[in-house]
DNA sequence: TTCAATTCCGTGTGCGAACACACAAAATTT
DNA sequence: AAATTTTGTGTGTTCGCACACGGAATTGAA
């Protein structure tokens, strides 16, 4: 029933014209103390809220935002962050905020640098980007304060730095939350192996507070249950080096039965499963990429811990259009939610990646 | 880098006024009928797309939409559907769209009916609001049609009306998946019980759906592996009554080790187990409301299956949005995801039924 | 032929806010 | 005290679109 206020309607209840009005609430100066206190205290009054539609029309120009992705052709996974942000950037376009991807290449962390180096040069107003290459990431993120540029970072998680936002995964808790998963399917004296399958684990950070996570569950639960086993695995584009990797690994332990797979490269293990056993071990990885996605409609895989890339593009592109367009502060950390997902509940999530629209 | 197509930049290109433009994106007549076909195709080659803030903006008048919901006051539950109205309402209110919420007792068909009545009084745009009494709910829907309101329906399900659109979860499913999560966690030779916890289960559609979801997990899975129970019990404020049922469940079924309950009561089923036996038993049921949360935190409740009733009413509102604002088409039947909520996980769902915020 | 009813189309105004500009009064400088 | 700058305020235009209004062209009936 209330209507709207608007600007003249501030500006009549003080005395003043829209204008003054408009300098107040842009802080824009050249205003006398007094009247600005007056009009702040009949937008307080009145419950004026802008009206961010009027606001954007008016406001007539494009705001230049620079976002760095892996090229998306190379790994599923970031196609569905890709695909947020493209989401995300439609619904903003009209309010002015221009985004402008650059894709740099998985693997080769001196292409991220000149990528970085590129989009500075455009000037952009904010930056999003995830934080792969740490070293290449923080010249980045230095130049960023030199010139004032806010960034959010995604996907992972870099301490010490005055990021706008972070948004990504907890990853001690997925660590917490994949030792539960499979501690709810394995009997007292088994036995389970987090398991690494990865370049140079000692230096990704994430896999480690994945690991100290899966361990501390166990520790909690009591140390007798279920006995623990860790392992890395580095050369995982060798399928039959993995098997006989496995082959040892479950002749060493004859009571293994549940390995946590610290990424999404689960299924090169049940891959490599295949044949040396018919042991029952229950299978925890994540992310949903296509050939988990296989493995899990095939009762290989019993549970995948959800990643949420598609939300971590879409909320990253949001956090910065909040910032500069609504003006709103926005949450330095925002952890997505750990999605467990089974084979009788992933078709929700794929379709969400999909069609999922956010809001304002 | 490509500039907007503006209604302008068509009528300069077709040789005609922007009124003319306007009349035939409207589809308001009175337009010659090549003159149509050329606006028609510009607006094809250039690529044009309405700007929704503009258009929305010089449109300038507020649309009514009613929703019908049950007292939130009354339920935890609707708590958080009531929340996730209100902050679609929010979003949407600068479009014109002016969201209207009348609450009902959950208990009390005739006051639906009331309610029902009275909104239709003031002739809404669109109708919200979740068929929980069917007769009364098919009763509106037929006014509905009849003055041809276009209506939301979410939470329960109901065939064979023309609905613009359900959102809500997909009950047979959720079945599916609590039979999962406990088949997990169960042992050859076990025994499982869903339990409808409610008034008249027979009437209710979607416990029934639940209940064949459940069953053929199981027959799916071979049948000699896990035994299956099915149970009702009706007088659910009667604690004591429930101890008793309970205690005659599980001494006439010793290989129990498996509980379903069918709806948010699961914490009466964990109340009533306390003290009547030390069986471990696995516990999986629906809704993030208070009672249920402590167990969780507690280790009583191993899995609780979440609706998303705060999506349910935030989706609600935008289908209607949607429809109306941007007329674009939304997709009839919307499923939520089963989130899968454990201990390790719940705090991000928690979360999001507060801040979440969708964006067009 | 004349006049009214259509049909077709252009013009003008306003939505709410942002910002450029104009110009007064006050505060400095010369 | 005059000249200049600074400060404070109002006015006008613009953004892209919706819609009211009214003019011109066309048609049909008297």
């Amino acid at each position: 029933m209330k209507k709207r206020v608007r600007i003249k309607d501030i500006a009549d209840r003080v005395g003043v014209s829209t204008g003054t009005v408009d300098r107040v609430l842009h802080n824009r100066g050249n205003v006398a103390a007094d009247v600005k206190a007056k009009v702040l205290k009949a937008v307080e009054e009145l419950g004026y809220e802008r009206n961010h539609l009027a606001s954007a029309l008016a406001y007539n120009r494009t705001i230049k935002v620079a976002v760095l992705l892996p090229n998306p052709k190379m790994d599923p996974y970031w196609t569905q962050t890709d695909n947020g942000v493209l989401k995300a950037a439609k619904s903003v376009q009209h309010y002015g905020l221009l985004i402008d991807i650059t894709y740099f290449d998985l693997f080769d962390s001196n292409g991220f640098l000149d990528c970085a180096k590129k989009i500075l040069k455009d000037k952009p107003a904010a930056v999003l980007f995830p934080p792969i290459f740490v070293k290449e990431a923080k010249w980045l993120i230095q130049e960023c304060d030199k010139l004032n540029i806010p960034y959010t970072m995604i996907n992972t998680k870099l301490n010490e730095t005055n990021y706008l936002c972070y948004i990504g995964q907890d990853s001690y808790q997925s660590g917490i939350l994949g030792a539960r998963l499979l501690n709810f399917g394995l009997n007292q004296g088994e036995t389970v192996c987090i398991l690494n399958v990865d370049y140079s684990t000692k230096a990704a950070h994430h896999l480690l507070e994945k690991e100290r996570g899966f361990k501390d569950y166990f520790i909690q639960q009591g140390k007798n249950k279920i006995n623990i086993l860790r392992a890395d695995f580095e050369s995982f584009n060798d399928n039959e080096l993995l098997k006989v990797f496995l082959t040892n690994l479950l002749k060493n332990n004859p009571n293994l039965h549940g390995i946590f797979v610290t990424n999404s490269r689960v299924y090169k293990v049940v891959d490599a499963l295949e044949g040396i056993t018919n042991r029952s071990i229950k299978i925890v990885g994540f992310d949903l990429v296509d050939a988990n996605l296989r493995y899990l409609q095939e009762n290989k895989i019993d549970f995948l811990i959800n990643q949420n890339p598609h939300d971590q593009g879409h909320l990253g592109v949001m956090s910065i259009f909040k910032t500069l367009i609504l003006k709103e502060t926005v949450e330095q950390i925002q952890y997505l939610p750990l999605d467990i997902v089974v084979k009788e509940n992933v078709k929700y999530y794929l379709k969400k990646q999909k069609q999922q629209e956010l809001v304002l």
